[in-house]
DNA sequence: ATACTTGCAAAAGATTTGCCGCATG
DNA sequence: CATGCGGCAAATCTTTTGCAAGTAT
């Protein structure tokens, strides 16, 4: 049973056969095909039609949905006109996207979690959510 | 002339006047006290429609590319759907975003550009662009 | 039975594009 | 004249939704 599965469980949504391939086709994404995968909806259900041919892409919408609200999964809308997905991990972290390549680097720092924490503060706000994106060039070594 | 004009003298866009007109509507959102609007294209529209009630949304769709394509605004994607814009300014800031009423309130804080920088270089690259976004609930005073 | 889920197709919302007349150099 | 620009409507693209049938509790 995948890690999704477990969470579902959790959180009490209900797990039919096709939430089933969708959490198994999203955790997948992470060993199957690198770290630098976050699969859109258009692949995600591409992906599911290869172990269910039928399933529809708005159950994909639709339990994408779900668990974005179940906190399974993480939405991300880099800059494409569509939304990216990837499952939700223990501990926050943030992209660094190579421009050249396009390869995402995950990275984990805890003083800017703090920091951004202080500054919403300051401004009087409590922090919900927060979008790290740092965008960069790879420094060749010799 | 508004700055977004002179800048379209510098890159050699041409000036017709719905350009004019949209080019007004955006210098004109600047920020005045705390909160700016970052005026989506349909808000962009509404306010040229009330210069030049003729207007055409697609011509707002297809200044608002040539803008940004030229560095004259900043398009950014917050998690609505839909693409709001500010126009270009010198020193970099970032955005909190209140989740509730979806106001904007810019900040510039030096001790976060900083470990971006660090960050980045720790990873191996060379930072060229970065982007963050807060998103918070305001915090109710009594 | 009652409430939730799915597939399909239609709808909705944001953005782009084809066409053609009009303006500008 | 030649090129670019703007208005309109149609087309696209992503995402949501109404509906009727199917499934689970």
């Amino acid at each position: 049973m995948s890690k999704i599965e477990e969470k579902c469980k959790e959180k009490g949504v209900r797990l039919t056969d096709q939430r089933k391939i969708i959490a198994k086709v999203i955790s997948d994404s992470k060993q199957t095909f690198g770290s630098k995968d976050h699969p859109d909806v258009d692949e995600l259900h591409k992906r599911a039609s290869l172990i269910d041919k039928k399933i529809s892409i708005a159950t994909v919408y639709r339990t994408i949905k779900l668990f974005e609200e179940s906190g399974i999964l993480i939405r991300h809308d880099f800059k494409e006109g569509k939304s990216r997905y990837e499952p939700t991990t223990e501990e926050h972290h943030n992209h660094l996207i190579d421009i050249n390549s396009g390869e995402i680097v995950e990275f984990v720092d805890k003083e800017v979690e703090e920091l951004q924490n202080k500054i919403a503060q300051k401004l009087g706000y409590k922090l919900v959510d927060h979008k790290l994106e740092l965008y960069g060039s790879k420094i060749k070594k010799n």
